[in-house]
DNA sequence: CGTACCAATCTTGTATGCAAGGCTTGCGTG
DNA sequence: CACGCAAGCCTTGCATACAAGATTGGTACG
């Protein structure tokens, strides 16, 4: 904490840039301009760089040369590859994964009451980051850190698709999938887990609206409100 | 491919590096120096810098504050997650992936003849590539990019796994292994294909010397043979 | 009135320079 | 002879300056 300004600053950047996005306040097409975010964090522009060639690397984000850094806008193809690699992850990991044990359990179990917490306060941007998180958390807590940090590039990525084809309806539907997917988990029985897991997925892909969103309305849009970036620390 | 001699740059930096890596000709452990780097691809530090930056974020070099960039070394247990992982990631997608047709099939029997061949002709860097491409091609030729991408990093890393605990043994065992996934899914059946892939990795697994090598004599030997960064190109 | 062109401005791309910290190595001392 | 210490070198960390391209807005002309 006291050594780590310095190097904690760039990791900082990138982490609050993903944060952003997985809490649904930065939305697919942003742009992320190198200026504005040196002058938020108050660092140079080279900092800013290389957060977001991380965040590049891991396709959350991209850059059009000489146009720009913007948040990654999934095409239904791409959506569709998205789940499709989901299914696959998660199917696999039940599937290979071993029972958990009573902490384990108990852990997801908190999980889904803070799920619960997030619908009954209504706290939108805490819900959407939890309702993607489910799926990380519950690698997390098999302890397979390179399969966790799959499972949260695949999220982040399903929570750009989901804020431009969904019409933020079926929270509730997810929640109550999780409780089953908890409740199988918690009954040792990961097959379930895993058959569950896939339908779950089926169900929140079918409830997408996969036709193209009319680009001029969502850039505008996004261009209207730019100022999520700053996020209260604007000079 | 004309105008792209900036931005493939930096990019190529990137692959360059990590062709080095997957071919066997970079080991875990190798430095890497920003000012070698910028000097033999004859750019500055910054480029280099973004370029290991990513492949920091893929989790296929790390970098220790004001020590340097170093292929990464997975530990036992690193390497135990990263076999795990890749398990569930084979064996999901196996499993809920569609039959190839004969045009998939027709190029993974392409593939399994480059391995023959590099086999054959002793080829070396070419075999360490291709037995560990064949996981990421089968993927590849199923046109999910995401899954690939994973794939694609996970094998890297399994590479540095094997160049660290194996005895180089095994390659024609693993080709065996491989010929016969293959088959099973010429024969469009993806359930014994994701069993064989199971066993198969588990059999590679199995067989690495998972004690921690004498770290002094394998740091000793990187340094001695720094070279293979430059690789020909050197002033 | 519409269109084509041109310049100003803003964006990212890249290089360079300086700062700070760690490692090595040689020397001095107990 | 062993141990401690300090100076110099080499590394990365970061900021700044400059370069090149793209967009936008205005203007002149058909």
């Amino acid at each position: 904490m006291s050594k780590g300004a310095a190097e904690t600053m760039q990791r900082g950047i990138e982490t609050t840039l993903l944060s952003a996005i997985v809490e649904g306040r930065l939305h697919p097409g942003s742009r992320l301009s190198e200026n504005q975010l040196a002058e938020a964090f108050e660092v140079s522009r080279t900092l800013v760089r290389e957060a977001l060639a991380r965040l590049e690397a891991r396709h959350i984000i991209s850059v059009r040369p000489r146009r720009g850094w913007f948040v990654n806008r999934p095409s239904p193809e791409e959506a569709a590859a998205v789940f499709a690699a989901r299914r696959a992850v998660e199917y696999g990991f039940f599937k290979t994964a071993a029972p958990f044990n009573d902490d384990q359990i108990a852990r997801l179990k908190a999980h889904i009451a803070e799920e619960r917490a997030a619908i009954e306060q209504g706290d939108k941007a805490q819900l959407t980051f939890l309702m993607g998180d489910f799926h990380t958390r519950i690698i997390a807590l098999s302890g397979n850190e390179p399969l966790e940090e799959v499972m949260r590039n695949l999220t982040a990525r399903t929570i750009l698709i989901s804020l431009r084809y969904q019409s933020s309806a079926g929270a509730l539907a997810s929640h109550r999938d999780h409780c089953d997917i908890a409740d199988a988990i918690s009954r040792g029985d990961m097959d379930a887990a895993a058959e569950l897991s896939l339908s779950h997925l089926e169900d929140v892909e079918s409830g997408l609206l996969m036709q193209e969103p009319a680009d001029p309305l969502v850039d505008l849009r996004n261009t209207l409100r730019l100022d999520p970036v700053q996020d209260g620390r604007a000079t």
